[in-house]
DNA sequence: AATTTTTATTAGTCTTACCTAATTTTTAAT
DNA sequence: ATTAAAAATTAGGTAAGACTAATAAAAATT
C-alpha cells in the first residue's frame, strides 16, 4: 500500500509528464507541492527505492510503468468522485476538486470499478478531463473550447475553464451541463459572438467569453 | 479542524460510553483501538487541551459537548457511508465497514447532508445502527432480533448480526434487505423456526439460528 | 492492613513527512 | 573559461502519533 504522500507524489508527476515536453525537475515537483525541494529530495529517494520512478539528476523523474499504474488509478478515482459530487450529490463545478482529493485516497480494490459503473462508465470529469479506464488507458483527450468549434460543428459539454460562480450559475441557467449537445450555428464576426444550439430546441447567442471558457469534445 | 486520529479517539469513547455503564478507562481506549495504553495517554491529554473531553484518572473519560458533536458527525458520516456503499455501489454487508471507516474522516461541511439527501434519509445503517441526524439527534435503538419478535408483529429489517458470506448470500436469496418488512406468522415450538411473511406474498419458513442474527426493529 | 494485580504514567525511541540553513553541483550568461 | 544563477543535496530539526520498558498509583484480594 502506498501513503497519501505517495500517491500525491506519483500523481503530481504524472500530471507534470502531461504537460511539459521538458523533463521533470525537482523543483517543479516542489512548486507543484507547494513543499520544500529538501523535502522532495526525501521522497524521490524512497520512490526510487520503491521502483515508482527513475530518477537522474540531469534527466528528471519519469514515472516507471509501477508508478504510472499507481498515479492512474487515484486520478481515475478522483475524476470519478468529482463526477459523483456533482451529479448525485449536487455541488457546483468548482467546489467538486477539493473534496476529491481527499476521496481519492480511499484504498479499496473494488471501489473505482463500482464507482465507475454507479456513475455510467462516465468518460470525462466535471473539467473536462478523461476518466482513465480500469486497466489504465487514458482517452486522448480532444478537448477544446467553444470558441474554437467551426460553424456548423455539433459538440457535446466536457467541462469549464472558468469555475467563476457567476458563470457556473448562467450554465445552469442555460441547462448547460456534463454532456449537454451542442450545435454551433453560427459566428458573428463582429463581437466573435456565437449562435449556438442547446440540445434539441434552445436556440441562443453566447459571448466569446463564455465560450473561451466552456470546455467541449466533439 | 481535527486530525484522522483524534476523530477515532472520540468515536471510540464515544462508542465505549454506549455500551458500558461504568466508566471508560485509558485501558479500555487503548484496548478498543488496539494501541499501546503510553499512547493513550498522550492522545487523552492532548483531547483534555482541546477541551474534547473530561479526563480524571479515579473518573475515567467523558466527552464535553463539544467531543460529543464531533463524534456523532463522525458516526453519522460513517453510517451514511455504509448505507452508500451498500444501496448505491452494491457492496455486500460485511464489506462495507473496512471503506466507511476511511471514508468518515473526509471532511467537507456540507457532505453529511447532501449525503444524507441523496440516500433518502435512511434512518438505520446496513448492521441496524441508527445513524445520527444532522443536528446530533440519534434514535434511541428499539433494534432486537427477529427471534424476540412475537407472534402477529410486523417488523422492518434493520440488519444483521452475523456478517457470515452463506448468511448473507441467503438474505439476497430471499431478497431480504434493509427495510424489507417482514410479519411474523407463527413461532414453531418445536425447534424455534418461524414462520414469517417477507415483503407482501412471500411466506416462508426459517430457523432459529437465522432469526437470531436478523436485526429488526419495529 | 499488607500484598498482589491492574491501571496509569513517565522517559526515551521510532517513523513519516515535513522544515530551514548551508553547501555543492549543474546550467546559463557573460 | 569564468562567473553568476538556478537546481539539487546534505545536515540537522520539528511535530504527530505511535512504540517499549520501567515506574508509580489505585484497586482488589487475601
Amino acid at each position: 500500500m502506498h501513503s497519501l504522500s505517495e500517491e500525491n507524489y506519483l500523481k503530481v508527476i504524472y500530471r507534470l509528464a502531461l504537460v511539459g515536453k521538458e523533463k521533470i525537475s525537482l523543483t517543479s515537483i516542489a512548486e507543484a507541492l507547494n513543499n520544500n525541494p529538501a523535502s522532495v529530495v526525501d521522497m524521490l529517494r524512497k520512490l526510487v527505492d520503491k521502483k515508482l520512478i527513475q530518477y537522474e539528476k540531469t534527466k528528471g523523474v519519469k514515472l516507471t510503468d509501477k508508478g504510472r499504474k499507481i498515479a492512474l488509478q487515484v486520478v481515475r478515482k478522483h475524476r470519478l468522485w468529482e463526477v459523483f459530487l456533482l451529479e448525485k450529490l449536487g455541488y457546483a463545478w468548482d467546489e467538486v476538486h477539493d473534496i476529491a482529493e481527499q476521496l481519492e485516497h480511499i484504498h479499496d480494490l473494488q471501489l473505482a470499478d463500482k464507482l465507475d459503473k454507479f456513475l455510467g462508465f462516465p468518460q470525462y470529469d466535471p473539467h473536462g478531463d478523461p476518466i482513465p479506464k480500469a486497466n489504465g488507458e487514458i482517452a486522448v483527450m480532444y478537448k477544446t473550447t467553444l470558441a474554437e468549434m467551426s460553424d456548423g460543428k455539433s459538440c457535446q459539454v466536457a467541462g469549464v475553464k472558468d469555475t467563476n460562480a457567476s458563470f457556473l450559475q448562467y450554465l445552469k441557467k442555460l441547462d448547460i451541463g456534463i454532456g449537454t449537445k451542442i450545435i454551433v450555428i453560427e459566428k458573428i464576426l463582429f463581437d466573435n459572438s456565437i449562435v449556438i444550439m442547446i440540445g434539441k430546441n434552445i436556440k441562443t447567442t453566447v459571448s466569446k467569453v463564455f465560450a473561451e471558457n466552456l470546455l467541449v469534445h466533439e
